[in-house]
DNA sequence: TATTGTTATACTCTATAACTATA
DNA sequence: TATAGTTATAGAGTATAACAATA
């Protein structure tokens, strides 16, 4: 590496305040559309993929299965995602996004799309791509 | 940008788990030293520069004022800093690091940099220069 | 009156454990 | 008895406001 490597700041540090920069410059794009981060954490997942049980969605969001249910009756509540109890045991509740519900995150997505690339706007495209590839590389999956 | 792009997670979720992967990957450096991780950032702050207020350290580290004065109770018990009223302005704590507080700091950083490379290990060179180049380009310097 | 540091308070997040309903 | 979901409780972290000392 380079000699400015022993000078730089903490990786940690570099990522934390980057992140905390990101999740300023998103706020406004929730906001627009009444959705909460975990909200809209809910509704990314969702999309994806129809989930089974809530503890599987919420590890998949890196959430606590407890910390998910307020947010889940709310979008239950605006019918943006539907829960009901799985006939085949009925113990579990089937997750899956109403078409309003997909609606809704398509048009977050774009708006927080905008102000992500407002920020990486700067980087070359070169910079940009290769910054893509290694953060998706290094940030781990759920389990 | 390519067509992959499209189905990428979004940004801040990329950043903020790689964030909370990095902090993990870093609390056994700090434990084994017996710092907490506000505790680290004070020293790595003062290591830069001595401050002349707590105020101006607090806005350095991206914290509140209100929230650094334990951490500095503690590290002044443990000699690591030095925090006296300035004779020009009682009002205002001189803060800066003791030869102690200085060697504690170099150590963990070590530490630190050891798990960091760890996980960076799996880069390229070239792919490592250029992410470590953006971070520092995006992560917003303190106001 | 304004500013630095401190303390007190309340508020938000999160984690843990108890509870229910199903199996 | 074991599991999915829920609720209740307590703990940590943070933000706000009040306060003391100094200018």
């Amino acid at each position: 590496m380079p000699d400015s490597d022993r000078d730089r700041p903490d990786l940690g540090a570099l990522v934390v305040r980057l992140g905390r920069a990101l999740i300023a410059a998103e706020r406004p794009a929730l906001a627009a559309h009444d959705v909460s981060m975990w909200g809209y954490a809910v509704l990314s997942a969702l999309a994806d993929e129809p989930m089974r049980t809530q503890a599987a969605l919420a590890r998949a969001i890196g959430a606590d299965k407890t910390r998910i249910i307020g947010t889940l009756d709310e979008l239950q509540e605006r019918a943006l995602i539907e829960r009901e109890p799985d006939p085949e045991d009925r113990r579990v509740r089937l997750l899956r996004l109403t078409p309003a519900g997909r609606q809704l995150y398509v048009s977050v997505r774009a708006d927080i799309r905008l102000a992500e690339e407002r920020l990486l706007s700067e980087l070359t495209l070169a910079d940009k791509r290769v910054f893509l590839r290694v953060l998706q590389r290094l940030s781990p999956e759920p389990d």
